[in-house]
DNA sequence: TAGTGGTCTAGACCACCCG
DNA sequence: GGGTGGTCTAGACCACTAT
């Protein structure tokens, strides 16, 4: 074990290791190591201060560059246990043409999904769901938020606000939001969706297990019945890491 | 300026700030302090020296606090100068549902768009390049990477593969590349994206001009012929705080 | 030149996991 | 209990920016 250890990390390899300072040529090293195949999926790494010792560094400058390839999602830590090479997890297809929901997209994937509840209540609505619900004023808005989990791996945070006209009692929806629409004959048949990448913040990142900055896919829907009406308003945080979204595109009439 | 410093890194306003390590502390006090708009956008931070003192922790660990709230992309550093809350880039939005090119796009909203080209060459495929693009043995396909701009900020990195059929020579095309095709008459029509988050490397993030893992929209789109045939294999990556992708969705058809 | 962030050190102690 | 990552310190020097 020795032997390899200072095979990788040796103080003549990093001075050889291209411009930067200490901690970029070891965070290259690791990179490289990891890329090579010299450390695989799911290896540990040896102990920080090991790495240390044999780098010639201060243990500080390790976990430095250790940081990096944890937001850069290469490593991840597990405390008291050791640093790890990251195990891809296998990403969910979403198809973005069509309107469905969760529950339904996964069952027919054959993944069991299940949600926690991290909220449901009903409430005087803000500015924002006002203009985008075309909510009167004096009226109420619903809210429902929870945690979508696929094979028992959270997936994604959701925060649904619908128009009180629609959904008088958020506590009626267990399972499938678009469920509970269907059966009031307020199910939305059109949608918009505003995609964007995001950085996680310490209590969402906390939520989906992974480390604060993680990249996210943040997702605003906004779906409407045939008449028009807007229905439904969510806002949708999904792990980078395990969502993937896919889109068809037609010539675009200018 | 004394005066202001010390009322928001007091000690005892440290101490009272719910639990967790002294670095989260200082955190959510800087992150509230954004958010009440204590300190506003553009504002310079006081020195981390300075913040050490006042708040009795050492400089480390405010670098810590800060780290963190410069990978949410809340604060900025520039070196030698000092660290200030980020202003918001106005996002440039996307149609999803359509099929345009970059350059058409960005003339067609008042906005002076440039590339800057990274590499332009023919090369022997790749097996990925051979299976999406369906060439045969011996065939060659063409590169070409280029830094998107718009209005003079760095806004995506795009990485393209064309069957040698299609683009003979790279070097023909200057400025839109779809309009190069359309030459040719092999404008696709129809294309399949795939998009997902993800933290960026050293290198992408170094051409776009933002801190090491930062959140991209990378997306990968394969355009095909009106005869199905792929044309071109397109590996984009997008700043997150510059880029919203809007879709329309209908009902899907199970 | 003065002030700011960037890097680095050596050492300490805490918190968690596992055999 | 032994080993691992997590936090924290005090101090040093370097690199960049503004004036």
């Amino acid at each position: 074990m020795t032997e390899d250890l200072s095979a990788i990390f040796s103080p003549e390899r990093l001075s050889g290791g291209g411009p930067g300072p200490l901690y970029v040529k070891l965070r290259r090293t690791l990179e490289e190591a990891v890329k090579i195949g010299r450390l695989k999926q799911g290896d540990a790494l040896p102990p920080e201060r090991d790495i240390a010792e044999f780098a010639a560094v201060s243990r500080v400058t390790v976990r430095k560059a250790i940081d990096d390839l944890v937001a850069e999602g290469i490593l991840v830590r597990r405390h008291g246990s050791g640093t790890f090479v990251t195990k891809p997890v296998s990403k969910v297809e979403q198809r973005l043409s069509q309107l469905t929901s969760f529950t339904e997209d996964m069952a027919r994937r054959g993944m069991t999904a299940r949600s926690e509840w991290l909220h449901k209540g009903i409430h005087t609505p803000s500015p924002d769901e006002m203009m985008i619900l075309g909510l009167a004023a004096g009226t109420k808005v619903s809210r429902l938020s929870r945690l979508r989990i696929a094979d028992d791996q959270p997936l994604a945070i959701e925060h649904a606000s619908v128009s009180g006209e629609f959904l008088p009692d958020p506590a009626v929806v267990t399972t499938s939001l678009y469920a509970e629409l269907e059966k009031r004959q307020v199910r939305p048949v059109r949608a918009v969706q505003r995609i964007s990448a995001t950085n996680m913040k310490e209590s969402d990142a906390g939520l989906l297990g992974v480390p604060v900055g993680a990249a996210g896919l943040s997702i605003e829907r906004i779906s409407y019945l045939g008449s028009g009406r807007a229905v439904e308003f969510t806002r949708s945080l999904y792990r980078g890491d395990a969502y993937d979204f896919v889109a068809e595109l037609t010539i675009g009439a200018t």
